[in-house]
DNA sequence: TACCCATTTATATACCCCTTTATATATAAG
DNA sequence: CTTATATATAAAGGGGTATATAAATGGGTA
């Protein structure tokens, strides 16, 4: 076991919402100026928030997608927030919002270096193409995330649905790193 | 046979109509701003019915073709109110005009799981190309007809010249699914 | 000169891909 | 400095994929 501890940082959070009743855009656009609504290019409205700094998509269905929180709570307050910024123009919304958590993004610094040709080889499941993207490719298979690593030893996990799941992944990550001499560390 | 019955419906019938002397396609353009006609792409004037809900092709030569009817019925009565409103705007039209059913596009539902990929190798005449098309293409010869099969149990018929051919069609192929083990009812 | 294509219209079926949003990471190119 | 490259993820709408069918006109090929 490791005794080195990842620095680990969540970064952004997406989860999907219903609010189980159809929404008028046209409405909020009047109310909200300053939201961005332009259903040729894409049918959702963007409503962004300055704290918790969020941008979330409302559709005409009443199903909404709220992402930049940094945590689970910021998420579901951001959510609370725009729910009660719409109310407060007189857009009806009757009940409690469904959140779901659908994909966390978190960054990590292992403090090593890794070789990333040598992670192809030895590791498997890796994507390597470094004049494509200067980032491996990681998928593990448990927890179900993906990483993208990098040489100076910073990762990126995508995927998880839960806070936890990053950690745990980062953990072994670092470990299978370890066992099978992938990284270096100069300190 | 089969005790179970499909759900079938018509959902378009095209047809070809002769009206048997010349058209002067610019004048029905001048008397009707709403209708599209652009020579350079395509020769036909498009004229379109909100009720029967219909676009009625009409060529220069005095051949038409009306899509959209839901029955052999509706597209008769599209045909003579295209040429009834044609006739409302000065446009001189003076025999009846012969209509005959060239296509019907049916839907249906036999209610049961197809597994696509037995069915190109037990039925033949099928092809199947799931990354071009979800759906399998079997030709049947009496009636011939065309069939696009999904595996969630639902059809396309088309090719028909009369409904009873649908129904036909598709009383043919569900017991030809049967027979062959190729449809799993779960209920 | 004959054929082939494609053009347009409607229609069900159901897949894929793209659009947008946020975010860290790290390369190159303009 | 900005954009693109690569990752995951939801939302909904558009486009393309495939099918038959008539009409008339253009293009391309044998």
């Amino acid at each position: 076991m490791s005794k080195r501890k990842p620095l680990i940082s969540i970064q952004n959070i997406v989860a999907s919402v219903s609010l189980n009743q159809k929404i008028d855009l046209q409405k909020i656009v009047e109310k909200f100026p300053q939201t961005e609504y332009n259903p040729s290019v894409f049918p959702g409205l963007v409503f962004r928030l300055k704290k918790p700094k969020t941008a979330t998509l409302i559709f005409g269905t009443g199903k909404m997608v709220c992402t930049g929180a940094k945590s689970e709570k910021e998420s579901r307050s951001a959510v609370e927030k725009v729910v009660k910024e719409l109310r407060g123009q007189g857009i009806q919304i009757t009940e409690k919002p469904v959140v779901n958590i659908q994909n966390i993004v978190a960054s990590a610094e292992l403090g090593g270096e890794i070789d990333l040709e040598s992670l192809v080889y030895k590791l498997g499941r890796v994507m390597y193409e470094p004049e494509q993207f200067p980032g491996a490719v990681y998928r593990m298979d448990d927890p179900q995330v993906v990483f993208l690593i990098f040489s100076a030893g910073k990762l990126v996990c995508v995927g998880a649905k839960k806070e936890e799941q990053v950690y745990a992944a980062v953990d072994k990550i670092q470990q299978i790193l370890e066992d099978k001499a992938l990284i270096y560390y100069t300190d």
